[in-house]
DNA sequence: ATGACCCCAAGCTGGGGA
């Protein structure tokens, strides 16, 4: 039995619900993992719910935002990121299948100068933290969303960042390497080790169409999991749609 | 040096995003 799931920053759910629902349509996931809902939970579409999709949702107004869809059932087992002091709605987690997902959605860094940088520095900490008492515990659990980190020079395309952009800043890439080499697998980098796999395009001067993408959403999969991975795939076509997001989906099959 | 794009809450402008 094959398992498929993906992550999408749908940059505001009330936005893109049709995208979303035609999305689920053709592509009948496990689970979807969405981050920047941008809404308050009793704001988030029904229609999702209607489809059969069970749904754990973390919102607030405006701003950032996390849901999990769900076909199977579904425990919830944190709505905040346990070591992360700040109220924002950036993590939700449950356990599926006997699989732990934690959805996260990472600070970007680039606002609120320094404080807000180390803001960034912090949620990777007990990300880290996180990630590694669960591998104590032998759990089977996937982190996965908008990491807001371009892991290596290949994971953005020459143009699309200045070079202090906390999205590549040396600290940033420390505490991805922290998390990761803590044992877990980065899943895009198995089935692909090198090369492009951009998951976002900017808005702004024709990113898309020149390619002049970020590698930012990320799976990273536990020991016996990455065992299972099968497949990886940033959906691009997304990109392409009417009134896209500026993220497409990462869609990963595990066996 | 500035704006570019998009979303949100407000309210016709500004913050945040990446």
């Amino acid at each position: 039995m094959s398992l498929v799931f993906a992550s999408w920053n749908i940059n505001s759910i009330r936005q893109r619900e049709a995208l979303v629902s035609d999305w689920l349509e053709r592509h009948q996931p496990d689970v979807l993992c969405l981050q920047e809902i941008k809404c308050e939970e009793h704001q988030f579409p029904a229609v999702f719910a209607e489809k059969g999709y069970q749904t754990a949702i973390v919102g607030q107004k405006s701003y950032n935002g996390v849901a999990i869809l769900s076909r199977h059932p579904m425990n919830v087992t944190h709505r905040r990121l346990p070591g992360f002091g700040h109220e924002a709605a950036r993590y939700v987690e449950a356990e599926i299948q006997g699989i732990v997902f934690g959805n996260l959605y990472l600070p970007n860094g680039n606002s609120g100068g320094e404080t807000g940088y180390d803001i960034k520095l912090d949620f990777f900490d007990a990300l880290t933290h996180h990630a590694r008492t669960m591998l104590a515990a032998e759990r089977d659990f996937i982190l996965l969303g908008d990491y807001n980190v371009c892991p290596t020079a290949e994971d953005h395309a020459p143009d699309a960042l200045s070079p202090t952009d906390s999205l590549v800043r040396p600290e940033s890439r420390a505490a991805w390497r922290r998390l990761v080499w803590s044992g877990l697998t980065d899943a895009q980098r198995v089935v692909q080790p090198q090369g492009r796999a951009f998951t976002f395009w900017d808005y702004q001067g024709m990113a898309f169409q020149r390619d002049s993408g970020l590698r930012i959403d990320h799976a990273l999969l536990s020991p016996r999991l990455a065992e299972r991975l099968e497949t990886v795939q940033p959906d691009r076509e997304e990109r392409a749609k009417n009134q896209p997001s500026d993220h497409v989906p990462l869609i990963v099959r595990l066996q």
